[in-house]
DNA sequence: CTCCAGTGTCGAACCGGTTCGAAAGTCAGG
DNA sequence: CCTGACTTTCGAACCGGTTCGACACTGGAG
């Protein structure tokens, strides 16, 4: 493959001018640009990646972890990852995609060995190991949820609790007085999953200031233990006329679970979820809910994490924000 | 960040003796080797990626291309995903995610950037752009999947044309005479997924020898299409007593549309279909399957293709590897 | 005692870019 | 005609590794 030597030979100039013309940082002649751009053109030349960042410390990758856990419910993961790659791209960045279960390690291997300028990490917990190794590598990082400590990082996520409450005061308001709420299996809760708590602890108060009963259980990740759970929490509460699913797995199951029972969305029960767009038209899921907006957490994520990566001086202190949800009335309750 | 230059000092050695003493490619002492991996451990070494990249052309890292489309049913593509990503990482390799669009163009840019030592391609079709610039950038390439020209690349794929038989000859055993096949979505035939009519033709042939009359229907991609569509299917063949599936989208909602039809399986309705075991446990599908084995091609693929990135020579001539599926009984059938 | 093979280490060149300082050339003002 | 500012280009150093050839030293064979 052709260096920026041979380009420089070919157009008959020296190496640094045809750096100059690249990246533009001197002014270059109009004539001698156009010779080397030929130059350019006639060898197919493409810089390259390593000498480039060994040169600049700059290497345009930004690396991903994912952690994927037996019992969780994969393809939710799928929102986020794709407008990540996407809004990098966007922004000249790619995506080094790391799924190894040792995050720890995985953050110190790519981030001491240079391969990436900043890293984003999903479904992060409370008490995240991986936040640690995050703030030692002394690269820029984003986090997707929240954790206990935020000292030092970015972080991005849903406004969980405004989310509980909407939900909470869109039936209210059509005068359901008993609630059902089914939360993210427990393992999520004990791994240190926030968002499940904040929704919780936010519906839960919600309903006691409006003086509306709520039973909260968790829900299950698999069939067909998520359709006897389903079932068995209906069966208890026969007279509660509403249904709150903070649960993926359990809500992409509803609609069969609910048919076999007969039982008809609104007339018999009014539902109400949390999801976001992509989720539901991949599911058909027609359950009004607040929409979870993961592509615009995930892009907000990247834009963030590329300027602390570009700028560290002007990007400031680091924040978290919490996006505020939208609910997207889809007919399910009455 | 340390240097091999600052190890080197730290232990009184030279850059190269230490290159060697990681490396292992010349001998060193034992007294020597001592001293510089406690320098290491002290400064906290990790040798800059670009830089030895730029050195070996070598990056330890496989570009790994996917294409979403709008009408695909994407949680399918993550049980490729997966294994690929833990494969690479067991042989040392890293994975750079693009979801790139404009796959041709993406291809030459981490190719040609020499960004990466290998390429993965998913979801290939018959006619596919992005081969011609896969064999145009001379790095090893493997294709899941099947393209009309294999030339100069390796393909691994499932043999869909074994499977549909195993599957119409496990319900010929069965004495069904009359059967419904639900094929991937017309879009997808169109687009150039061999698999679809690779699996139709060969179980259209497998039912005439049996003399078994066989109805075959290109299936949707999303709810309420695939309800729609499944039961005027099943409406216009009432006298069909076995169903093949072979569409992840309407397999994975199939279960809630037959109990909403009120048809049990297998008692009203023998259900045959096709999904990786990921799939079906994902999704909690009840149905005798054979096992698409994603996880098995997505590790031979990455393989091969690290096999050919380190050693050209003896991984010899390119070829298409037919992975023989496996008939995984639920007892969906009777 | 000399010669030779083998062992352990070093110095220098190289991979392919970027960037700094300086030099050469042009042109207007004094 | 000289000076200074500006434009355009070049050469050299540098980023951080790897690898080749050479050199010093050791020990056994002849």
């Amino acid at each position: 493959m052709a260096t920026i030597q041979d380009v420089a030979r070919h157009a008959g100039v020296s190496r640094s001018t045809v750096s100059y013309a690249l990246s533009g940082k001197r002014t270059i002649s109009t004539e001698t640009r156009e010779r080397i751009e030929q130059a350019i053109r006639e060898l197919g030349f493409t810089p390259n990646a390593g000498a480039r960042a060994l040169a600049t410390s700059q290497t345009m990758v930004l690396g991903l972890l994912l952690q994927f856990h037996e019992d969780e419910f994969a393809p939710a993961m799928l929102q986020y990852v794709l407008p990540i790659s996407m809004r990098a791209r966007e922004l000249g960045y790619d995506i080094l995609m790391v799924t190894d279960p040792d995050g720890p390690a995985a953050i110190h291997r790519i981030a001491d060995s240079r391969m990436v300028d900043g890293i984003v990490l999903l479904d992060v917990t409370a008490e995240d190991p991986r936040l640690e190794a995050l703030r030692a590598v002394r690269k820029p990082g984003v986090l997707l949820g929240l954790a206990r400590d935020t000292a030092g990082l970015d972080f991005v996520d849903l406004d969980f609790g405004e989310a509980a409450r909407m939900l909470v005061d869109h039936l209210h308001e059509r005068d359901h007085r008993e609630l059902i709420l089914i939360a993210p299996p427990h393992h999520v809760v004990e791994r240190g999953g926030t968002y499940a708590w904040r929704f919780r602890d936010a519906a839960v108060e919600r309903a006691a200031r409006h003086g509306i009963q709520i039973h909260c259980y968790h829900g299950e990740s698999r069939q067909p233990a998520i359709g006897e759970s389903v079932n068995r929490i209906l069966d208890a509460h026969p007279t509660a006329t509403g249904l709150i699913v903070h649960n993926d797995a359990t809500v992409a199951a509803l609609p069969s679970i609910l048919s076999d029972r007969g039982v008809r969305v609104p007339e018999d029960l009014s539902v109400v979820s949390l999801y976001s767009r992509d989720f539901g038209e991949e599911f058909s899921l027609p359950y009004t809910a607040v929409d979870s907006a993961a592509d615009e957490l995930g892009r907000q994520a990247v834009s963030r994490l590329i300027g602390r990566v570009t700028d560290p001086a002007t990007a400031g202190p680091p924040i978290v924000r919490f996006v505020t949800p939208v609910l997207r009335d889809r007919g399910s309750t009455s």
